[in-house]
DNA sequence: CATGAATGAGGGTTCATTCAT
DNA sequence: AATGAATGAACCCTCATTCAT
């Protein structure tokens, strides 16, 4: 996953895009017209710079995606406690799904996004990305867990990976659909998981 | 949730656009004459039915998320051992992971899908449907489960529905990425979700 | 060369574009919107029928040649003197020469609109067409000058076919360049040509 | 007809497009970014020293038949005999037609050209410019030919001009043609034409 | 009731031209 | 003087929707 270097008309253009993305703009209905303008370009030099729209756009999701999960990654790694990255982790599934924008929920229909822009570069897939990221994440929270002594070391990496996956999607199914659970407050919903996760690693 | 009463031409619709999307066409991307062509119909007989295009395809997806999730229910219900019916549910997600069509990719992109259409039916919407749904099946595995000492019943009915949920959606993740995990076997996936199920429900 | 049969949309965008191009508009700047306004048709019914813009044009050149070619064949097989058939065709080359558009003008420029269009069909193209009309009128001609005895039989037919569009080649530019030649009456230029005519067959 | 001087960068420019005329580009789909790769400047310069697109590739036009018509003209001055020069007029055509770029084609299209580009410059135009060489290699011609015998006097100029034009014409469209006329060689051709030129002015 | 021919608004893309450097 | 990055007007083509039959 090389970390491509952009130049600042391509990031303008990355920017313009999110601006809209968050201001509640569906990525499906977006206008190149649209993009210029959130940019400050002209439509033409879009095309200077990206040969389609759709490459455009795929190009700004990698490039945001890839600059969210650094993000993530450092908070996650400045932290020590086992829990703490847990609770830090919901709190920014909290806040990111709370967002007009959401980068979860581009990555949850990253599939359909992938087909509909027939766009399949070797290396640099939405999914790839966020796997990469996810595993490095997880990679950090498994050492710290085990420093600590919660989590059984017996268990294969792939159970250990996959119970911390298991809880933040459980968590993040819980934010995007809050008002299903009317009798379940967001700590509970977080003590919930975290408790799950615990006595699925010991 | 009333369930409505489609006449036949609705249903040629509906049955055309789900051959298409099994056929790879991608939800984005369908045009009106496509739909129409395999319906069989003509093009303005659509519109003789629905006010658009978006309703023709949102109420497929109704639909179509009715019936199968109907058929779902029915067969987990006709299983009696709690753990039969857990990998029931693994085969039914794998079958459907698989396919040209998904089911499930489609619920997790349904929050698009929705701000794509701009539809908010008040009692009628793709992820209310599928949750009362997903409800009705934790209940019936809940009961199941407590019958057969599997499960806590101390814990809150959140908890117990969530964990159900959660290795779900864990093992529909194994499935959609299979390539990302080349040292597991799907019965490996399987059986890691189910070990940390019990876990969790003890 | 196979004379098609096209619908009443097909002729209503031929005779569209011909009204546009007798309104002096040029060949190479029109537009899709305007020749369906001429043609009083919606923009997008020109792609129902046509492929491309491109196609659209060139089909309308071969139609409008076709039919053009069709009557002044016509034209002269209905005359019986050699030379009136002659004259005949200098006032049919003075006329269309001098309207605001000039098929002849067209057929001149043919290879580069055959260019431009990329269309090479293989048994269809303007330069062909009229290559092939032109036999038949030369044969016509020439058969009705040998029995007047106005041709020494000996010459080849190649001969005698290029001395004839010799000299119509060189009366059409006569008509196009009058105003270089001050001193030449156009009664003067076509005496010129006849008699050249002559003094090649004899 | 004033020869005007031009100085480094418009000769780039007009060579840069016939270096684009001789690759087989099309006059009518040329842009400018091309000119200017192919002038080695940068496309901003070609609007320094003309005052549109259009505008440069009609000077261009000029500038290339006037050095053409020049050479040529210099050519047959050059050739004493009448019958040498008439050969070499057929040879000049051939090499001409048989390019990738021609400049017979493109004076047979100047009319389109001329409209396509809206320039009427009252003293310069293609065709005139033309027509002007076509007058001085005529004469000289014919002079030749009237020292030899071989041109009967007493034929008005208009004649004697027209019996070259007409059959240079003939031959060139032969040459453009030839896979119309599979038994005719190109050393037929230009007998057939010298012959037909002879009994003309005779 | 059913159709599909016809429509035209809308949007992606191109490219001649400009202008700050 | 020379450049080429930036622009946006212009235009081809698509496709959801309509409506005469």
């Amino acid at each position: 996953m090389k970390s491509r270097k952009y130049n600042n008309k391509e990031i303008a253009v990355f920017d313009g895009l999110f601006t809209l993305l968050k201001q509640g703009k569906n990525l499906y209905n977006i206008k190149v017209s649209e993009i210029a303008k959130a940019a400050n370009i002209g439509k033409g030099t879009i095309y200077d710079y990206f040969d389609s729209k759709e490459e455009a756009i795929y190009m700004a999701l990698l490039y945001y995606i890839n600059n969210e999960m650094t993000q993530i990654l450092k908070e996650i790694e400045k932290i020590q406690p086992f829990k703490e990255k847990i609770y830090k982790l919901f709190e920014i599934i909290e806040q990111n799904i709370e967002g007009k924008y959401s980068t979860i929920k581009t990555l949850l229909s990253a599939g359909d996004i992938e087909t509909m822009y027939n766009i399949f570069e070797e290396d640099e897939n939405l999914i790839d990305l966020f796997m990469d990221y996810m595993a490095k994440i997880s990679s950090n929270i498994i050492s710290s867990g085990e420093k600590e002594g919660n989590i059984n070391i017996e268990h294969s990496y792939y159970y250990k990976r996959s119970a911390i996956k298991c809880i933040l999607i459980e968590f993040a199914s819980y934010v995007s659909h809050k008002d299903c659970y009317s009798d379940v407050t967001t700590d509970m919903a977080k003590d919930v998981a975290y408790t799950q996760l615990i006595k699925m690693l010991r």
